[in-house]
DNA sequence: GTAGCAAAACGAACTAGTTCGTTTGGTAGA
DNA sequence: TCTACCAAACGAACTAGTTCGTTTTGCTAC
């Protein structure tokens, strides 16, 4: 996980391991509770670092619950993207097993979505920008024939995003299931998201 | 809103009107706050009752957070089941008008998954229930022949769910678009809804 | 009508615990 | 010495939940 440049020649001052690692704690933190659910106290002892040092780095909780929400996103905007060349099914697919490997990622955007629009800023331009990103694969695409380009590129979009994440939101597994689906149900989740995929961009019905 | 029992001869003791008005209030606290961020102080002022009262009728603040998450379970499924005659895609259609004039509900949903898994206990019965009622509903109309009978019911239940509420989840538009969508958006958004559902559901493909 | 009563409600203060953010004193390495 | 760091403590604000004296309200009986 540590690409470590100190064994390059290049002077590049070690990027500030205490920093890393209490960004590291926060974003477990900041997943599981949430803004007001999390403690910085919590954070710093799982960063094994100090509060002064968490200070020292981020201003206020907030600052370090929008640090962890861009790095996440961008995060997720590059896996997503390392799949854009697939057919859109596929792409739908490796979208849900990383769902399914790395929920904290859905969990922060959740997370953002219910308390973001009072302390936090998300950044707009990466989101824009990465959403832009993802319009023209969809166009390419439509252009290419395998998806049919009678959808509204966006509106496709969101859809493939709301089939994908799906089972995360629908109240019966999220709220009533404690036992969590084993590794047949999460396959054959996974062929129905492709399946629902196929049928929304099949050229011609 | 307070339909009078008064007036009959019936002894019907007035129902606390009180113990309504704090639930009523905490409905939209917990709505927009979660369990954590929501302030047991503003709820009494909002529901011009004091805390003693609020007190008196739960006993924690995640036990009155409980009671709004059954009622809201409860109000929605009442909604859903209104709409289940419908042919799916239309079912989808007013579950997506709903969603939009209501998004209380798919919000405290959310809260509840998010912050659920850790003091409140949801009324697993209750959405267990409704759960079955719904997937009845979808074989029902396989049997009928207006949905393709190969998909598994639940599954084509989930992913429903999941393309009706894309939009609040969807990154770009739930963090980025400070700007909600007007009229003209949100009817092409709908129409897209019942279009995806019309294709999932086609039989024969 | 009014006296009396009990439940419901108010409101303001209070307790006890929590939490953020700051500060302080001290250690270890460059 | 300077920088990064830690452990501990601290202050101030906040918050859930409690207590208590007072007031209102609905009801019953006289």
């Amino acid at each position: 996980m540590n690409t470590d440049e100190s064994t390059s020649g290049l002077p590049s001052k070690e990027p500030e391991p205490t920093r890393q690692r209490i960004l590291e704690a926060a974003r477990v933190e900041f997943a599981a509770h949430g803004l007001a659910g999390a403690r910085i106290d919590r954070i710093a002892r799982n960063a094994s670092a100090s509060k002064e040092r968490l200070y020292a780095y981020y201003r206020h909780k907030a600052e370090l619950f929008s640090a962890v929400l861009e790095l996440n996103l961008i995060e997720f905007a590059s896996a997503v993207q390392q799949n854009a060349g697939e057919s859109l099914p596929e792409f739908a697919g490796a979208l849900y097993d990383h769902a399914v490997a790395h929920p904290e990622y859905l969990r922060m955007i959740d997370w953002a979505n219910l308390e973001g629009q009072e302390v936090i800023n998300p950044p707009v331009n990466l989101i824009n920008e990465f959403h832009a990103e993802r319009l023209r694969g969809v166009i390419a695409l439509q252009a290419a024939g395998s998806v049919d380009p009678s959808w509204d590129p966006d509106h496709l979009n969101a859809l493939v995003f709301g089939i994908v994440s799906c089972w995360i939101h629908e109240p019966a597994s999220a709220l009533a299931a404690g036992r969590k689906p084993d590794a047949d149900a999460l396959a054959a989740r996974r062929a129905s998201v492709v399946r629902a995929v196929e049928r929304l961009v099949a050229p011609g019905a």
